[in-house]
RNA sequence: GGAGAAGUACCCAAGUUGGCCGAAGGGGGCAGUUUGCUAAACUGUUAGUGGGGGCAACUCCAGCGAGGGUUCAAAUCCCUCCUUCUCCGCCA
């Protein structure tokens, strides 16, 4: 959400910066709207006071005997007029919030206009990796030493499904103990959500009403929005919302969680043959970062967040690089966002494993979290960030194909080999 | 799933024959008196918020879980929903 009084008293420089992400907007009539509206709320409080004054008024008439018909007469008439003012007033302002509803977040000032063709590489670690034999593609390799089975995921759950065996699972298991160790470590508190969620969930986070047909929809009773609930498409879903509707303490800022989930989402329409295996799922497993913060530490916790996920891949041993994206590129609720990319030997090109995200303060506005800052009395919005820190689902693929050896075996990158019974490569059994 | 009870300000809690109740009282907080310091006692004080109008002092509106309704008037009556608690059933 944006701040309303931005764009009643700048609304040029709202939709300059709206403009440089592609999305072309004018507020004219959100603000003839806008006097329309206050023009109301002054005519109908100028009666609401009167009824309150006059039936205040009535019981010391009645104790004194006086006539009260003439005076109830007109509180009736009074009464209608409000519920008319009331009336007119709602069906504004519900137009009024669509239209808020789907104005994304400004880009912060350091980002560039345009595209995805606009996004900078910022840092690239390691080198593409050469092989003197003919590579594998990760589904081969996966499926030639047993750690997952597509043929039965797709029989369990349709296409985009995958089922993790043994020694699969295992290294998707010793991933995700391998993230917990080191977030814990560094202080991020652990959480672990529904994965089951409301539908203010979804508004907070800024992915609703825009974006509710990615989600799987839960319950489609006759609600107005269509459903209640829905399945959560990253846990960001949820820990955006862990402190909607509070007031925190300043002192007590930042907070830093982090939570697995599995991810679910529909993916409609997103199928690509290149993406073939597990690249782009209906379901894959996630560790999610969250911080909020004062508004002025934003700018640093997003540094944070880069560099813890960036120290993973690293950590991993793979080759990776960080891409700061346009304004055009970040996701609706974000005004600044890097990605990390790694490199998919099959696909010859990097694929996103983490986001980091700045969404200053447009998903506290859309959920209500507020502090009070001490020096000035004021309550202001605090800051969100979040950053995946890492998703599995493309990690695991680029360790196949990484790591891949001539003999078809695949290094198991050292930081995992504590909980894959120390073992340096997996061998196909065979 | 069945049967009951409850949701009032930072916390506890009064308030159902509708009308000076935006709300008693207590705790807590804050300020002060007493005191060498602390404790205790005493005095005073304390909705926060959202939204209008005004240069401003200020003023008005909304708000007693949420949303509707009845009424001249709702914390109080009616309906729907949400949440919490208790008992029963079922179950990982």
């Amino acid at each position: 959400m944006l701040d309303i009084t931005l764009i009643r008293e700048n609304p040029d420089l709202v939709a300059e910066k709206l403009a440089r992400r592609g999305f072309e907007i004018n507020f004219d009539e959100f603000l003839s709207r806008d006097r329309v509206r206050r023009d109301l709320i002054y005519r109908t409080e100028q009666l609401k006071a009167e009824k309150n004054k006059t039936s205040a008024a009535i019981p010391l008439m009645k104790r004194e005997g006086q006539d009260t018909t003439a005076v109830m007469a007109r509180m009736k008439a009074i009464g209608e007029e409000i519920k008319d003012g009331d009336e007119q007033l709602a069906a504004i302002e519900k137009q009024q919030q669509e239209f808020l509803d789907v104005l994304p977040n400004l880009p912060a000032d350091d980002v560039v206009a345009g595209g995805k063709e606009n996004n900078q590489v910022v840092r690239t670690v390691g080198t593409v990796p050469v092989f003197d034999f003919p590579s594998q593609h990760h589904v081969d390799l996966a499926e030639r030493l047993e750690l997952i089975d597509y043929t039965r995921g797709a029989k369990l759950g349709g296409s985009g499904f995958w089922i993790y065996r043994g020694d699969g699972a295992r290294l998707e298991w010793a991933l995700l103990n391998f993230f917990v160790e080191q977030h814990l470590r560094d202080g991020y508190e652990m959480i672990l959500p529904p994965h089951i969620l409301n539908w203010q969930c979804g508004y907070t986070a800024g992915q609703f009403p825009k974006f509710k047909d990615d989600v799987y929809q839960l319950r489609a009773d006759q609600v107005e929005n269509g459903f209640t609930h829905f399945m959560l498409p990253t846990a960001e879903t949820a820990l955006v919302n862990l402190h909607r509707d509070e007031m925190l303490e300043e002192s007590s800022l930042p907070f830093k969680y982090f939570a697995y989930t599995p991810c679910y989402r529909r993916e409609a329409g997103s199928y690509r043959a290149e993406e073939r295996g597990m690249i782009r799922g209906h379901q894959f497993n996630k560790i999610e970062l969250f911080q909020y913060t004062l508004p002025e530490h934003s700018e640093k916790a997003l540094e944070e967040l880069v560099d813890k996920a960036a120290g993973l891949v690293e950590l991993l041993g793979l080759h990776f690089r960080v891409s700061k994206l346009a304004a055009g590129d970040c996701s609706a609720s974000m005004a600044k966002t890097y990605d990390i990319e790694i490199w998919i030997p099959s696909m010859n090109d990097y694929k996103e494993v983490s986001s980091a995200s700045s969404a200053g303060d447009y998903q506290a506005r859309r959920g209500n979290m507020r502090f009070r800052r001490k020096a000035t009395g004021r309550m202001e919005f605090v800051h969100t960030l979040n950053a995946s820190g890492l998703a599995t689902s493309r990690i695991l693929p680029a360790i196949l194909e990484q790591n891949q050896q001539a003999d078809g075996s695949v290094v198991i990158p050292e930081v995992l080999r504590k909980w894959m019974d120390g073992r340096a490569t997996l061998n196909s059994l065979g």
